[in-house]
DNA sequence: CCCTAACTGGACCATTATAGGATTGATTAA
DNA sequence: TTAATCAATCCTATAATGGTCCAGTTAGGG
């Protein structure tokens, strides 16, 4: 239905909740899907490009878990929906014209290139950092 | 899979068809429906939203067809998307925020609620007339 | 009157995506 | 060695997408 789907939701809950943990080691997956709401078995396919992007880093055995491989800064929202909705363009007749025998003389084609771009700098702009503020700090009266 | 889906594609080079051929009367859907290659039938289904919008006029019988029931330059891309797709937002969370139990705590909430302003200040931005500039103009040398 | 074309409504279909479940196997800390 | 934990694969249910195919109705031009 949209383009972003519950992978890129879950898949952003899921590094913001270890962006919010800090370094304290690696956290098991069992423990972030029961915080955040996620079936773990759904959370766990997940996980795996996040891996194969260098997003996170994982611990195999007792007291493995999982861990961000960068500082959250580092990681942009644009970079968690590409890799988890598995495609790079909102439409793909922005994005290979030759799936579209007219893109050469299409009219609406810069309406959704120029979508495109606005979504993809806005995405671009916004880091898993910039959302992961600790959470009601504690403002001693 | 995207939310711009073949929906507001054929509807807007539906729509910039007749903008193209302007004030000449109503036009009939077989002639658009293979200019633009989309299938008649099909396209039959995506004008009915269209008229109850007031975006097209439709007219009857014989010599009837379909004209614009504005200026393309009061028709947005926006409207054409959101009549077409039948929604008004990317993401359900954004919109109802009751359908999510997290929403008031969400730290995701802001950055699709941002990511939906963009596209919607985008896609208002940019009018059917906008589109729809004559095709191939005859520069005298 | 006849032909054209829009309108209405629905039933139907194939393909793909989405969201999730379940099971088994490989690792590793303690 | 054993419990915890990731890893990989297969399975399923539901819905959306992009159509097709009527069958009949209304309205207007010639």
């Amino acid at each position: 239905m949209s383009f972003i789907s519950t992978r890129s939701r879950y898949g952003l809950r899921f590094l913001i909740d270890l962006a919010q943990r800090g370094a304290l080691g690696p956290i098991d997956l069992g423990s972030i899907a029961e915080r955040q709401g996620i079936p773990e078995t759904y959370l766990a396919k997940l996980v795996v490009p996040l891996r194969n992007a260098g997003i996170i880093r994982s611990a195999r055995g007792a007291k493995g878990g999982y861990e961000l491989a960068r500082s959250p800064a580092e990681v942009a929202v644009l970079e968690v929906v590409e890799v988890l909705e598995g495609r790079s363009s909102l439409l793909e007749c922005t994005d290979r014209p030759e799936l579209c025998a007219r893109s050469a003389d299409c009219p609406t084609l810069p309406v959704w290139t120029g979508l495109e771009t606005v979504v993809h700098d806005y995405l671009a702009s916004v880091s898993v950092g910039d959302v992961a503020a600790p959470r009601a700090p504690d403002y001693s009266i």
